[in-house]
DNA sequence: CATCAATGTCCAATATAATGTACATATGAT
DNA sequence: ATCATATGTACATTATATTGGACATTGATG
């Protein structure tokens, strides 16, 4: 992911960074690996994953797990992030939003926020349909794959968007290029209408609804998302966007309210 | 914390250590801080706090909240925490575990692991009383001031225990010192009977009850503990054991599945 | 005003961390 | 048996990260 400062060859990976990529790496592939394997997942020298694995294991933000020396994320991680949860303390209003949107459409509704420079579901509630829709929780995607991305980075100068988003994250998944300045268009678009509506990129039967939830700075913190079958989000679209905004406004200056204080 | 390899003066700590030293500091003070004072409370040369706290920064560890400079943990934080949470997945059955001893005792219920070298409330139900007795969720303490903690070190030899608890935590709340060897015999009565109840040491009016939540390994993966006023603990002590005993039952084995084979 | 404490930035020195390489072992294919 | 691959360990080299200390700024206090 942040392999970018390859730029110069031959430079050495400072050991913060590189834990960093390892423990990521381990998030994206929600499985335990050997440290060999990860080394060479994420093209870094051997001895310095097997250097920095024991360093992480010894602190327990890395756990033997599964067998063979695979190693996954550790109990410590789980700690920091549960405080970080108790901090910024939206959890209980986001299942909350999450819940009054799956009554009121019966549709697969989402809260994302950015992670890094992607995107990432954080929470979702299956839709009540037969046929459900789901994405995975915590995998971090291309931000132009998806309708709130259009949001999240609308508060960046066109410049700063385009200094943000990976360039190959404009490739979509099918393997055509998304131009750059479509998808500024319709970030600027999303920013003066507050939402962002599509029929999805990364498949041929959703149609995804997207609106902002403002942080203090006024800007998209995260988004509320329902991603319907095709037919039912344009049949329902008034109303789909209704439930969105009211849901939204439930949460607004939720996420960064610390819990005393 | 691990200040205590400090043992060789003018010995530089590395980077990857000061950083969770840093983090874990910040989880322990449950808010916001400067770099400054980060640098001043935990011992470490300002200049070192701040070259890491700037690089957490860019990396989405830490993010700046509150105003004034003042960093907490960050949102990758709480995505690598879900990640551990949904590979270990024990939330869902650990709160029908508390919910199901919260209504059976009307006490408090609480779902307690090791973090490192010390104790830690994990989940917690408060009871039904008028007065409610609750502990602060995510606060570390030393493993002797606890009932549990008898348990969660059974597995370990009688030296491995004295190496893996900082000698500094035999002191209890009072000021009063608490005899190693003593620890240790009511670890091994704690290991034989599979359980530990005393009067806590760390007040004066509740009575601690806990038993082992096996893993895969066979040992103390977690506790189940109540916290009662003295006189109902006591009172009730065979009823509420065998309660604790029938929820723990239906957490073994549960820490330790991975979510999809 | 003078002084002190708190805060952040900058920089050179050197202890050491990240790396490349060699080595050891196991496993499976040819 | 021979070779190739996967895996872990050990160690010397050198690029650099950690550190101490100088410096600048601010705000409070006497």
């Amino acid at each position: 992911m942040d392999a970018v400062q390859d730029e110069a060859a031959g430079k050495r990976a400072r050991g913060l960074d590189r834990a960093f990529e390892i423990l990521d790496f381990l998030r994206q592939k929600r499985q335990a690996l050997k440290p060999n394997e990860i080394a060479a997942q994420i093209g870094a020298p051997r001895s310095s994953v097997y250097e920095l694995v024991n360093l992480l294991l010894s602190n327990g933000i890395l756990e033997f797990t599964g067998g063979d020396g695979r190693v996954y994320l550790g109990r410590k991680l789980y700690f920091l992030g549960a405080a970080y949860e108790n901090h910024f303390d939206f959890t209980r209003e986001c299942e909350a939003a999450l819940e009054q949107l799956a009554d009121e459409t019966r549709e697969t509704a989402q809260f994302c926020m950015l992670d890094g420079n992607r995107y990432t579901v954080v929470r979702m509630r299956e839709g009540a349909r037969p046929f459900r829709i789901s994405t995975d929780v915590g995998q971090s995607v291309p931000i132009p794959w998806t309708a709130s991305g259009r949001l999240l980075v609308a508060h960046l100068s066109d410049q700063e968007i385009l200094n943000f988003i990976p360039p190959q994250d404009f490739r979509l998944p099918g393997g055509e290029w998304l131009d750059p300045q479509t998808f500024i268009a319709e970030v600027r678009q999303a920013e003066r209408e507050g939402l962002f509506t599509f029929n999805s990129i990364v498949d041929s039967f959703t149609h995804c609804f997207a609106v902002p939830v403002r942080g203090e700075e006024g800007h998209a913190a995260a988004t509320l998302c329902l991603v319907t079958p095709r037919d039912d989000g344009i049949a329902n679209r008034d109303r789909y966007l209704d439930c969105l905004r009211k849901a939204a406004a439930g949460l607004e200056h939720a996420p960064a309210r610390p819990k005393r204080g």
